[in-house]
DNA sequence: GTGCCGATTGCAATCGATTGTTATCAGTGC
DNA sequence: GCACTGATAACAATCGATTGCAATCGGCAC
């Protein structure tokens, strides 16, 4: 900037102005100004800029990693949802400073923030560590989680409507006959806590008994489905159905179903979670409850403007649909989610 | 920083040094301030630190856009790329600033960087703009591209081998007697060029000619596969198989096989390209070239650290490894690309 | 008592912007 | 000729760190 004052023959304060197209100078010299920046390529430093205005255009997206297992960014939800953010922090004219933090360490999330590298956080997943997270909302930290919204939280949540979910895929799964379901999920985490107690709502509706061998704490993406599978088909009790808490895991278990002679829908019908983008292409296609990601987002990125603006963070439960594909039978829609129309296709080009 | 100086009761240019863990300020006094430092919750604040130091720990991603469609962020090989990127970095301690461009004005490109944000950039895909590359290049911004490798560029590419790749695709699909072979692909972006002249060359070394009404032009995710399918049965020759430049796209065209009574690979064989996750997953699993995902983004960290070191930008070609899946036939490996063993599942957990 | 030494610590300039306040200057009225 | 006014532009403080250089201090030798 002195370079371009020199040159322009005036003081810095002015080039200053005049680039931030300030009235206070001559509308000859600000064009002067502008059009000897642009020939030097010139652009104001933004570190400079907002360590002086105390403000900046940043948004930190962390995602934790569970550190024993050196998981790499690799889950098709989670990177859909960073695309999402990306959209929708990029369409505010934000940019996305993308980091990772072992999952045992929530609190460092806060990082970004104090230092003054991002104007608040935006957190993929709770994991296991809801205190932590609580606590940095007490310390006023720009927030916001996606998540599971549970009892008396003090931070931000977006997330879907994992109770709702549940219960709609294991009502699904009753509408064509089924009454031996599989649970498959980790409900040590939030999410699919919910998700199982939406599966016991359900049974409870039927006036059906839910076996607690059928509820399998897989993790969200493993290998050990094949085995998992084998085990659940030797409890010696008929199979009828199957709720994975992720498409992934669906996916998995019906390669494992097929491997063993099981058909799927006729044997084994088969509910995923999420309808990511594989979802719909894989054969058989998946039927599975849709999270809306692309509402996701921009749902985020509005509670975490909110909260900027000086709002009560309120959470969100974003409503979840049962897309219909060919792991299941066709029935009727069920009755008890009124929602709007299922849609067959997702909105990806 | 002051208020800790305060309490402390010394000086700031002293907390700094301490926190720094400077030798030239005493243990005790060190101690004292670290100390005071974590209850106050403080964190040195980086856009002062890295202004004051002229440097910074921060990549910058770009994923440029095409402005007419709007399209969003949902590719799932380039979001795979995100997280083979976002491992690289914070693996190497750094921090990944993620936006996105109109990929018409790539020159924008170099905007993280001229503004202090970012100490490099690296560019995910060259579009149609490689003049506006080798301009950047010219003007020394630390710059790495995801893309083909063109003659005398003057920027850091690194990509696969795309021709090596489009070769051995199409000589796995002669190798089980296809004859007929079409191509999908718009060859109007470089990397696509590239395996279509690889397609070329294994048509120039069956001494066969290709009949360019097989080439189709499709943009890299389309609704419009089921019409270009449609077209390519109703040319009256026969369609032994189908090379497709994206493994989504592939699986699109499969789907659209079907819709039309083609069996996959019966009557035609399909290969892709990317081996993206949904690639090992879907029914029938794909047969595709795999692009070294997880290579990716280390390597492209790598060039642009060598670049910031003072090195000279040399292009990298990684190896492509075609991965025989079912929507082909199982033939005996190709002769022509000697290369490592070929792998039947990815890395992915 | 003086001077020197090593170990610490403080002072002040600096990074690149922004902005309230002050200075300059041409034009105008008396 | 002088005071006043409005339009521009310059000055200087400030944001929160870092660091070369100077200052301080206790100890020690002479």
């Amino acid at each position: 900037m002195a370079d371009i004052a020199r040159l322009a023959g005036v003081a810095v304060s002015t080039v200053s102005r005049a680039l931030a197209g300030s009235h206070l100078v001559n509308q000859e010299t600000r064009d002067r100004v502008t059009e000897l920046a642009r020939s030097l390529n010139y652009t104001v430093n933004v570190r400079a800029q907002s360590l002086r205005l105390k403000h900046n255009h940043t948004v930190s997206v962390i995602l934790p990693y569970d550190a024993p297992t050196a998981q790499h960014l690799s889950d098709p939800f989670f990177l859909a949802l960073i695309g999402s953010l990306g959209d929708a922090i990029t369409d505010r004219g934000f940019e996305m400073l993308l980091s990772r933090i072992d999952a045992e360490h929530l609190d460092l999330a806060a990082q970004p923030y104090l230092s003054g590298r991002a104007m608040g956080v935006v957190l993929v997943g709770q994991w296991h560590h809801h205190d932590q997270l609580d606590e940095l909302a007490m310390r006023r930290v720009p927030l916001v989680v996606w998540g599971a919204r549970l009892p008396q939280q003090r931070y931000c949540t977006v997330g879907s409507d994992n109770v709702q979910g549940g219960r709609m895929a294991t009502e699904h799964l009753f509408a064509q006959g089924a009454r031996r379901i599989a649970f498959l999920g980790d409900t040590t985490l939030p999410e699919v806590a919910q998700r199982h107690e939406g599966y016991l709502l359900a049974h409870a509706a039927q006036r059906f008994e839910a076996d607690p061998q059928l509820c399998r704490p897989v993790t969200f993406v493993d290998q050990s489905m094949d085995a998992e599978v084998a085990s659940l088909l030797a409890t010696g009790k008929p199979l009828d159905a199957l709720f994975a808490c992720s498409d992934l895991m669906a996916i998995a278990a019906i390669s494992a179903l097929h491997k063993r002679g099981k058909r799927v829908p006729d044997d084994v019908a088969v509910v995923g979670y999420d309808d990511i983008a594989l979802a719909r292409f894989c054969q058989p296609p998946l039927t599975t409850v849709r999270q809306p990601i692309e509402a996701a987002g921009k749902t985020l990125i509005d509670m975490l403007m909110a909260q900027l603006a000086g709002e009560l963070p309120a959470s969100v439960q974003l409503p979840t649909e049962l897309v219909q594909r060919s792991t299941t039978r066709a029935v009727a829609a069920p009755a008890a989610p009124r929602g709007r129309k299922v849609e067959l296709t997702g909105k990806r080009r």
